[in-house]
DNA sequence: CTGAAAGCGCTTACAG
DNA sequence: CTGAAAGCGCTTACAG
């Protein structure tokens, strides 16, 4: 590399502003009432003069704060498979754009991982965080160690109380139940909701699948299951499953399922929402594009991702930030 | 805070096993040469009986490498939008999970930076990243402080040249020859392009246009310019333009403004490939998914990223990697 | 109001 | 083959 000059250092503002490096580290840190303004003042010029910036890495190595959320999202991308069959749910790059910018006006910086369960632990571990965000995990996914160590954890649309975790979801139930409770409204008579409810009760399109099945014994509707991976291309198989059981509303686990659910109808000559009603789930902004827009549950993404980071700067274990969905009513519902 | 047990040190290794810290140091960096066999196995004992794991903050400051790649994004998400109303192209998501799978498969982990332009600077400076990837940067977008910092740049889709950086991209004027090659092929009498091309000769997307414009000279076939941002939207509020000038094959600069435009054509009755070819750029996983699918250019993504993580670990200023973009052929052209 | 000094947990010549 | 010591660039009581 071309010879460049070493970037200055406390020490070279100290030495040029002739104060210590302890006057000068407690004024930028904002401590100026402990110092004369004089002294602020110099210290402030010779900070622009040298065009000094602060070693985040040194900070952080000596007051155990490194203003960095580390973001672990797991299974969202498939290593194994070629790019091109790679079938991102476009709600992780929603979500991680959507918190970077919530982190960043606060002071933060985001550090992501992506791999596979087993290997978040080192991380973790090794990369000093502040706090980890972990988004959908599964009991199974965390070790014990992790749930252990001194690090603010903060499960994201996960399904793990634990009173020494902090949580931020949507009340999920509550979206199943709305979503049906519309469909029943306009007049389905044979529900159907198709999302990745095998899991049980710890998963969260299975809560979403409870919330619409409790409004449809209540209402004296059938309501039938159809488990699928949330995935455009899961969506669109199942049509034909829809039709043959004779179901004129359907509920789904994520707005890319409806999506593929919704073509994969038209595929079939069917008419949506005139024959069927397909509902979606996240209000994506792929809801509003595709054809006919998707009625949809808006998960409150905005809300949760504030909720994040304030749990990162001031939450304490145990605590629960639980947003409420909305309906969101477009083209592809009666 | 519950109680809890203080992470173990190199200290902690050190005297469980009766050495110094700098045995253990060089053992915990496979210098096992330097140390006779049964030290090592003494020392790797003790890490996985104590849990020990490194702190690569200072790890970091000690050795100034801190196997953090900096990742900015400019501009793919606005925060001043509410987020519904988003439209983050999925290129980032797909691009930022892949580099980061690729980043850790080599002991690397990405930080990322998405905000607006002017303070990508300070976050560049004070995070000691061993490299930063700067995607889809214009000139004026790069404060000189940065140009002239000792950090490795590698820009990312960016026509920026420059020998004190380095650059990773498609070779974008291939590729739109590549689209318009095929359009005229198939029998396509007069052509479109849509794309942002008003920045001109340094943007990517008019070297696109350029690259389709020459074919199209050569061969005696008109191109009509159409000047819009990447986005769905912009695709589908083109498609009235396209009919008006009976226009028959559309080269594109984005699959998500193709897949506007198929159903912008397909609202006003056109048959798509039938009336109007349509070709899309990136290969996204989208391009597969909507009806009819896109024929599209892939852009080698997968190559690119092994090509920017080559370039962390060995590049020198002023390298260059272009990737040969590929024809990928689907629904959407004759 | 300001500074000297110890310390954060590592790495790196260098001496033995 | 192994260890003592200085140093990375900060922060933090604490003394004056």
């Amino acid at each position: 590399m071309i010879e460049r000059r070493k970037k200055p250092t406390i020490k070279d503002v100290a030495r040029e502003a002739g104060v210590s490096i302890a006057t000068v580290s407690n004024v930028l840190k904002g401590k100026t009432t402990e110092v004369s303004e004089p002294t602020v003042e110099k210290i402030l010029k010779k900070v622009s003069e040298l065009g000094y910036v602060k070693n985040m890495t040194a900070s952080a190595l000596a007051s155990r704060e490194s203003r960095v959320v580390a973001v672990v999202v797991i299974g969202a991308f498939d290593p194994g498979m070629p790019l091109e069959h790679q079938d991102l749910n476009p709600f992780f790059g929603d979500f991680l754009f959507r918190l970077e910018y919530e982190a960043r006006r606060r002071g933060y910086t985001l550090m992501l991982y992506a791999g596979r369960e087993e290997k978040y632990l080192n991380f973790l571990l090794e990369r000093s965080a502040d706090a980890a965000v972990l988004v959908g995990i599964n009991p199974q996914d965390m070790p014990s160690v992790v749930a252990r160590s001194d690090l603010r954890l903060i499960l994201f649309d996960s399904m793990l109380d634990d009173r020494n975790q902090m949580n931020v979801r949507t009340n999920e139930i509550r979206g199943g139940e709305i979503a049906a409770e519309y469909l029943i409204s306009t007049g389905c008579k044979k529900l159907g909701f198709v999302g990745h409810v095998s899991m049980g009760g710890k998963s969260v399109p299975y809560l979403r699948y409870s919330g619409a099945k409790k409004i449809c014994d209540e209402s004296g509707i059938s309501i039938k299951e159809f488990n699928r991976v949330t995935a455009f291309q899961q969506g669109m198989e199942v049509a034909a499953e829809i039709l043959e059981n004779g179901i004129d509303g359907v509920v789904t686990a994520a707005d890319t399922i409806a999506a593929g659910l919704v073509d994969g109808l038209r595929d079939q000559g069917i008419d949506v929402p005139g024959q069927v009603s397909v509902i979606g789930y996240d209000n994506l902004p792929l809801a509003r594009l595709v054809k006919p827009s998707l009625t949809t549950i808006d998960q409150g993404l905005t809300d949760k991702v504030g909720a994040v980071m304030d749990l990162v700067e001031n939450g304490s274990p145990g605590d629960l930030r639980e947003i409420e969905p909305r309906l969101v009513i477009r083209e592809s519902t009666r």
